[in-house]
DNA sequence: TTGTAGGCGTTATCAA
DNA sequence: TTGATAACGCCTACAA
């Protein structure tokens, strides 16, 4: 491995001017520089980030972590934080699974955004008291060193509501996330709001925000049908789980099941009928969290911010029976 | 910052004690041991990464190269990386775009997985001389620190031309990837020699692997439609441009248009018709990715691996007119 | 069993 | 304008 000690020694100059001529420094007389610079290259002189990281107590890279590679948000939100995020002079890494968290504290990394129930707020927390810097996506969460970037859930649900309302059901089925999700509780309070607010009836069903709390959804209501319902699946994915449920039986989504979703995921508008949602810019998102990352680290003040959402109609909702 | 030195003050010990009995060195008592320990965390000691990747000279740390985050083909590829890299005591980042390649020369991770055309083969072989480690799943290229892990991409296509040909069609539209795409280029050799054999006439249409190249084929064969044609979008998002582009025409799939597509991605299940296609496991692809890699990095002799395929039916296809 | 000391490759301060 | 030198935090012979 070629260091800038070689350099220096090729070059017959000292390391620090072999340093100063690599970062650009005027320092140095350009002949010397120049000199330098084509030595380096002659070499194949790479730099050592560890070694770049450790002195200068930064790495210029910022992390992402998610719960799983897999699913559909994800897209768009990490090109929006990709763009931004070099746009700002950082490189952007993506992580899953636990034994990732340690890259934060251990200096891996300039800061986190955070979009993974899996990493509990008490460590998180424990890192923004070690001064480290996160931008959280999925809770709330108070700290001078932690930003939020959060959906308009309540919003969201509020739309979805209003929607089957307009449609004129009155009695709505709710298909939930898992317990303990932000997104999930959230929704559920906007849910509450709207459904008292207009007197209309809620009914619970427990979901997971996979395919499979979808899959259950539909056949608990097959078997308890007995006129047409509205369902109301805090995610598109349930709702697809429950498409495919209902795929091969003798009920018609938009006629006997009335269904709308939230995320707009990229399956959504290819569903038969399309499926009724919720829709908010995920690549936006994304770039506002890059953003509220990086000024954290640059130590500026930031207030949290807010992702807003808008309705997708669709064919899965129809008229409600007179 | 809290360091091994300030470990070692507090315990009246030297900084070589502390670091044996942080990395669980049999050379100190358990006594001690237990003491250090004990301090490290009253102290909340955190290592730091970078001092410790600088002297051993390793990060443990696995990268992944894509393109781009959005596209559907990752999030199993990924997951497979993941869940293979971690067991073998490896923590996987993923990057994108040209600014994060120098992690890999500049030694913050231990060795790449590409998947990104725009990485090109000139600076993966200087990598590869430089000593570091690559598996590349979208090139072949020869050299004792690279393996390759590739699609079986022929057999892949000639699957599709068979499937087309076994219905009846005797010329096919083949709508290609963009130009210098490895994928493409093995793929179009797989139909070449299917339709040589089968004395059937292609036609190529120029495409670029995304939605618009589908969308833009449509156009021409509406233009030129005079009797049911067949196509093999040499990828499912172009199949899906193109279903995309016919849905509000005259023109059905799988009667005035026959559609096969390639990769089988989630949407494509979705379709109506449901689209025919070609499947190959997405995770598999990405375990035996991670896997060589760890191979190549400890030093092991390595053969190229090989991800298979296979037919996956769909209604975009029917029978050809007699 | 523990301590001393050198070094990993950089950056950056202070003299020269 | 350049050079010597001391860190950064950690690991690891080698010595005690």
């Amino acid at each position: 491995m070629v260091s800038i000690k070689d350099i220096a020694k090729q070059a017959g100059v000292s390391i620090s001017t072999v340093s100063y001529a690599l970062n650009g420094s005027d320092k140095v007389t350009d002949e010397t520089s120049a000199r330098i610079l084509q030595i380096a290259k002659e070499l194949n002189y790479i730099p050592n980030a560890s070694a770049r990281n450790l002195k200068k107590r930064e790495t210029k890279i910022l992390g992402v972590f998610l719960t799983d590679f897999r699913g559909d948000v994800y897209g768009d939100l990490l090109h929006g934080m990709k763009e931004i995020s070099n746009a700002l002079g950082y490189d952007l890494v993506v992580c899953s699974g636990k034994q990732s968290h340690k890259m934060l504290p251990e200096r891996m990394i300039d800061g986190a955004v955070v979009l993974d129930q899996a990493f509990e707020s008490e460590e998180l927390l424990q890192y923004a008291d070690l001064g480290h810097k996160i931008v959280v996506l999925d809770r709330e969460l108070d700290h001078p060193n932690i930003n939020q970037v959060l959906l308009d859930n309540k919003a969201g649900a509020t739309l979805a509501m209003d929607y089957l309302m307009e449609n004129g059901h009155r009695k709505i089925h709710i298909v939930t996330g898992p317990e303990g999700s932000y997104d999930s509780i959230q929704r559920m309070k906007g849910v509450r709001l709207t459904a008292e607010r207009a007197g209309v009836e809620i009914v619970e069903i427990p979901g997971d925000f996979l395919k499979s709390g979808g899959v259950q959804a539909a056949e608990r209501l097959m078997r308890e049908y007995k006129e047409p319902v509205a369902v109301f699946c805090l995610n598109d994915e349930m709702a697809i789980g429950l498409y495919n449920r209902l795929a091969d039986s003798q009920f018609r989504i938009g006629e006997h099941i009335h269904v709308i979703g939230f995320d707009n995921i990229e399956v959504s508008r290819y569903l038969q009928p399309r499926l009724a949602t919720i829709e908010y810019s995920k690549q936006r998102w994304g770039e506002l969290a890059s953003q509220q990352l990086v000024k954290l680290i640059s130590g500026e003040e930031v207030e949290h911010e807010r992702v807003y959402v808008k309705l997708i109609e669709g064919h899965s909702v129809g008229k409600a029976p007179a």
